[in-house]
DNA sequence: ACAAAAGTGTTGTCTTTACACCCATGG
DNA sequence: CCATGGGTGTAAAGACAACACTTTTGT
């Protein structure tokens, strides 16, 4: 949606094509560099920062809007992605919209009973990926975007920093139950590299050789006989995940710390 | 929503005072007996059974909404209720209705467009309760009440078997972060009541003398100087959650087996 | 007295945690 | 040769799992 044309047919007419009411929002995290980070986009007109999000074509299923929504943003398909939850007590998601800064700011010749005025839930999903492979485009409404640190996430537009929060919490919770990295990690990383991302994840310090073996004999992870030279040290070995454990502890669930 | 004239006003107006293509259905867990049961409604005209459900006021925080539902349908307030999932997949939730089947059931006079028959997603939540507390009311759509053993769950409409199957996994899992119980049992109750609670949950055998240690090692809840005589045979004591360290446990979340 | 269900401890095994030194590499 | 970070094992403590007999009570 780039050209001012698409844009007024979406704001005039987006609710003949989507439903409307509800929209999706998506925290997507990223990993690298030993840092979780959360993709932000900036939004024209509002100048504040806040999380990509669509809404749902009127016969397209749920998940598959979300899919959608990713991949028009980030180029990624078969992601990782999970619904966390509807957001829909703050005052933000109570009210109507005031259309007049919107109508204002991006100059758009609007009614007040134009749909995207309405009251609107959204629905929470959160991705994984491993964000050297995404090429984000931004569009009519957004221009620019940034991965932030998790730690360091800005005042967001309406009540997404509630959102980013909820999703954190949902990720560090998961985390004891299903193998998360694969998504986040290269194919090929390092133990210090998915030791670092579950430090980050959850926030806290978790012994560098109990983290091995555990992975280890969950039988989650398979050591490769290649290295990464990676600087003035030891090289460390590379690992792969087991793609058939991986799987299985994702459909059954499973039940453990680190 | 009882009478024919309520009725109608809802089916004809109701999108003025709800938000179209947003309900909520709710999956009530009670137990009593040693049975995890399921609140289910048998809806006039369609002839089947199902959860229990609403729409949202337009301007209703969405969990207030989801608390009136309950409230208006068991009389019960302050439960434990949480969103477990959206639906909004399966070819139920993406089509439109087809009008005529409810046309002709209820004998309403409605049209084509009318908002019920729009495509419409379910906010699925979870409520905990001893259902002995429960007076169940119904109304115009439906003519009958009844809790359902979590195992011989009839068929239901639309797609939700599949919603009951899900709140029974979240359940399940939560029962590994979260001191479930303390909605479901009375204010009192014995160590063979809360086992058997868990073990029905969870649809496997917990060892009796394992568990009490543990539930008692966490300090979930206190022995009390009292039993209860029910039967020919010794008289189990009774015990209470300990408020202030289920709250805690609430808040914080564990991690445990049991 | 008997049937039915409650109460109660111990032990072996497994899991978790804590902890420190040497190794490899690049500059 | 030195700074940096990677790799590795063991022991103690704690958690979990398995197990069976005695007590109480109503009929």
């Amino acid at each position: 949606m780039n050209t001012q044309r698409e844009v007024d047919e979406f704001v005039k007419n987006g609710h003949r094509e989507y439903l409307p009411h509800v929209s999706i929002d998506s925290v997507i995290f990223g990993y690298h560099d030993q840092q979780l980070r959360i993709l932000l986009l900036r939004w024209r007109g509002l100048e504040g920062w806040g999380l990509p999000g669509g809404f749902i074509r009127r016969r397209e299923p749920l998940s598959q809007a979300a899919h959608r929504i990713l991949q028009e943003r980030t180029g990624l398909e078969d992601l990782f992605l999970q619904q966390f939850h509807v957001f829909g007590d703050t005052p933000y998601r109570v009210r109507e919209r005031s259309p007049e800064e919107f109508i204002e700011k991006y100059g758009l010749d609007i009614g007040h009973d134009n749909w995207l005025f309405e009251r609107t839930l959204s629905i929470g999903y959160f991705a994984l990926v491993d964000y050297s492979k995404v090429t984000v485009r931004t569009d009519f409404f957004t221009d620019a975007y940034q991965w932030w640190e998790v730690g360091e996430i800005p005042p967001l537009l309406f009540d997404q920093n509630e959102e980013v929060e909820k999703a954190l919490a949902t990720l560090r919770l998961q985390i004891y139950h299903q193998p998360i990295g694969y998504n986040l990690l290269p194919e090929k990383f390092t133990i210090p590299e998915i030791h670092s991302l579950y430090e980050t994840i959850l926030g806290k310090e978790l012994d560098q050789r109990n983290f091995s073996k555990k992975l280890l004999a969950l039988g989650l992870i398979r050591k490769l006989d290649e290295r990464r030279a990676i600087g003035p040290h030891r090289s460390p070995y590379l690992y792969q995940f087991e793609k058939e454990a991986y799987e299985e502890a994702l459909k059954q669930g499973i039940v453990h710390t680190y």
